[in-house]
DNA sequence: CTTGACTCTATACCCTGGTACCGGGTTTAG
DNA sequence: CTAAACCCGGTACCAGGGTATAGAGTCAAG
């Protein structure tokens, strides 16, 4: 009934080792054993691995994945700090997406107006980045 | 007038070797030098290291961010190929933008629903990056 | 005119996030 | 019952993105 890792790696878009080193890495739980020593995953393991994936797409490291995963398994602290620290991360999340919306708007400027500009001219791409509000 | 290496790299938030780096690897142009051989650079140099700590934040690459920055340098291809580039790298940020959007409403869902949950049950942050859209 | 802060090149090393290979056991389809 | 396909742990290696150190030259203040 549990998955093996190959499953895993496979439905979850990495390789085998990979699903190993997070294991290793306290990214994905140790599941149990059969009899023969083969690991047997539950489903959500799958989902996991997908959710690494695509955090670490978005600049998480994996100790921040391994951090974000952690809220989630909250035997440790109480609801209160729980609240606090997915907070703080919402609020990482907030600056990652108005730093991507201010590069979009800049590359949108320079597709429609740079074909005017000089070609080594000061373009708008980092002046629009360097814009107050994406400084820090 | 020209800026030192050790002023950029204050002011761009890296270390002195960091700059160097970036310039062996294309990143920052290499400036020119005084007869000493100390690099001056100009002002500019400053906002593309930010942009590019900016960048890597993101989860971009420094080939990636070479390949932005090269957008403004558009010596090499036409307007229509600078539009078409640009375009392409908008549809990147505009996944990203959706999959952090997706990470923090599911965050927001664990804050504020979770208190009512039992410690190990399937809570719903997984559950929500998985869900359409958000796959691939 | 020297002393401390800064710069130069070059080489070596480090951490993160894996990947590759090994010799060996297991499971399953034919 | 055997061969292909899978899994095990262990070790070694790799690329990306830097960081550290060494040995030597330069510049600015007193």
């Amino acid at each position: 009934m549990g998955l093996k890792i190959g499953d895993v790696a496979e439905r979850g878009g990495v390789s085998l080792q990979t699903i190993r080193y997070y294991e290793r890495e306290g990214l994905v739980p140790a599941p149990p054993r059969l009899p023969s020593g083969y690991r047997t995953f539950p489903e959500s393991a799958i989902r996991r691995v997908r959710f690494i994936r695509r955090a670490q797409e978005l600049g998480f490291s994996l100790a921040e994945i391994r951090d974000l995963l952690s809220l989630r398994e909250n035997t440790t602290s109480g609801a209160k700090d729980l609240r606090e620290r997915a907070k703080a991360k919402v609020a990482d999340i907030d600056y990652k997406i108005r730093t991507l919306r201010a590069m979009k708007k800049a590359l949108n400027d320079l597709a429609e107006r740079c074909p005017g500009c000089g070609p080594l001219s000061d373009c708008p791409i980092l002046d629009a980045l360097d814009a107050k509000g994406m400084i820090a």
